[in-house]
RNA sequence: GUGGCCGUAGCUCAGUUGGCUAGAGCGCCGGGUUGUGGUCCCGGAGGUCGGGGGUUCGAAACCCCUCGGUCACCCCA
């Protein structure tokens, strides 16, 4: 029997629901806030990737990499800022560029709950655009899609990497008080010093925290452009009521950061895959590519990771979705063909309806009827056929009496019926929702 | 790449010092209701016991190898 390889994953019915609930609603929100949908390949050549740093793991251990029959090396896409900065480059779209996107992703690596060698991540970017603003508003796309799923439990950490004036400066220090220290901590901690310093910054071995505790801070060398522009995203949050945290050390996994960098933690969720998304500015990634010099913000977020923090919380996913089950199914007692007429109607209607196959006894549709979770069904028999009438009954009333209705009412009927129906709950602002 | 734990029916699991035809619950299919679900009753289908090799009169069980799952480390979504 074959399986899904190694860090793959089925996303089936129920369980899907929850998944494609997360998608539309930040599609919803993406499109209020004005971004427009980016598809770009699942694979790139792999020095577009290479972009992104020649000291992260993702480029260094974890490209799932392959030469086509062109002899052309590529890529799958292992993060997506990349592919949506290379087509940036390549169409050279007027500016602001505002985008957002729903890929797989793929880093080879050991699977684990909540990491995955192809996983699914919601993003979006604003590409030419200097102003805090920027940074504020897409940091409030990410947190209002959390706030609009349920999720109570997240805090949003904020930190700026400087910029090119700021850092270089900064780098010195930090490398100076750290190769201070490397004697002490081994080759590894050495190794990482050597090749990014601030990739040490968040290191979760005690020894390592210990000497960072008296290390340089990032927030204490940023010159005054950084300064003020990292306090202009704080001020813009603080206005619109999201609660931040200032995370000195917050450092990000790619090379490409400059200035604001965020991270959304879930503490419903073991702290090792807490991330639950993440981003920053990029304000010199479109140049490296070839492009015009163009400041820029985006973040992604990881589906897996923010169903799993979901159902941690104990919130029901399904009911974040809450996506309308079927309204009618038709159970077909006369075998006459009608049946496909009727559900074809409703279906064209605009109703949700379905029905059985392979001619099943009258009982076995009944019980199809009741699993298929449908709100009403529709008996369609000879003897009611005959005074031009069908069956109804409400699967949901557990005493429910079967009414008749004429044939010829029927889909007015439904649709009167299943609009007063609650629908989908509007979640507006879930109890615990963050703030 | 390193380490821990785990592989028996679609799912969750039981299976006693190695010993009858490998079981249960749920799910699925059919019947009880010759045209009516959800409750109940009856019946049925479904297993190369992850795979290969070995020990033994005899292996789901013991040994070796292998594949897979899962969790953790590094790091990330």
């Amino acid at each position: 029997m074959y399986r899904a390889p190694v860090g793959t994953h089925d996303v089936l019915p129920p369980e899907s629901a929850a998944w494609q609930a997360a998608v539309a609603r930040f599609a919803d929100r993406a499109r209020r806030f004005g971004y427009g949908l980016v598809v770009t390949p699942v694979f790139e050549h792999r020095e577009v990737f290479q972009r992104v740093g020649a000291s992260t793991d993702v480029v260094r251990k974890e490209m799932y990499e392959f030469t086509d029959k062109g002899g052309r090396a590529l890529a799958l896409r292992p993060e997506g800022t990349a592919p949506v900065v290379r087509a940036f480059v390549q169409h050279r779209p007027a500016v602001p560029w505002k985008v957002w996107y729903l890929a797989p992703h793929f880093r080879y690596e050991r699977p684990q709950k909540g990491r995955y060698r192809q996983h699914w991540q919601l993003g979006a970017e604003v590409l030419g655009v200097d102003d805090p603003e920027a940074d504020v508003e897409v940091i409030a796309l990410a947190h209002g899609f959390y706030r609009d799923l349920g999720l109570g439990r997240v805090r949003l950490l904020v930190n700026s990497m400087g910029d090119a004036e700021s850092r270089p400066a900064y780098l010195a220090a930090l490398r100076a008080y750290l190769l201070d220290h490397a004697p002490a901590l081994g080759d590894e901690f050495r190794e990482r010093v050597e090749q990014n310093p601030l990739r040490v910054l968040d290191a979760k071995t005690p020894a390592w925290q210990a000497v960072l505790d008296g290390a340089p801070r990032l927030d204490q060398h940023l010159g005054p452009a950084a300064r003020d522009h990292f306090a202009a995203v704080q001020a813009g949050l603080t206005a619109l009521g999201i609660g931040f945290e200032c995370a000195p050390r917050l450092v990000r996994g790619f090379d490409y950061y400059t200035s604001t960098t965020f991270e959304f933690v879930s503490d419903a969720l073991d702290a090792a895959q807490n991330a639950i998304g993440g981003g920053g500015r990029y304000d010199r990634l479109a140049e490296d590519m070839g492009g015009p010099p163009t400041p820029s913000i985006g973040f992604g977020i990881g589906i897996e990771r923010v169903l799993i923090a979901l159902a941690a919380e104990g919130a029901d996913a399904g009911s974040a979705a809450a996506l309308p089950a079927l309204d009618a199914f038709v159970v077909d007692a006369a075998g006459d063909g009608v049946a496909t007429v009727v559900v074809g109607e409703l279906r064209e209607a605009g109703l949700a309806a379905d029905r059985a196959y392979g001619g099943r006894s009258v009982k076995a549709q009944w019980k199809l009827a009741d699993r298929s979770g449908a709100r009403y069904a529709v008996m369609l028999g000879a003897r009611a056929a005959e005074r031009g009438v069908v069956g109804i009954k409400d699967l949901r009333a557990p005493d429910a009496e079967q009414s008749e209705v004429p044939r010829a009412e029927l889909v007015a009927w439904l649709r009167r019926a299943t609009a007063i129906t609650p629908g989908p709950p509007t979640t507006d602002r879930p109890p615990g929702a963050i703030t």
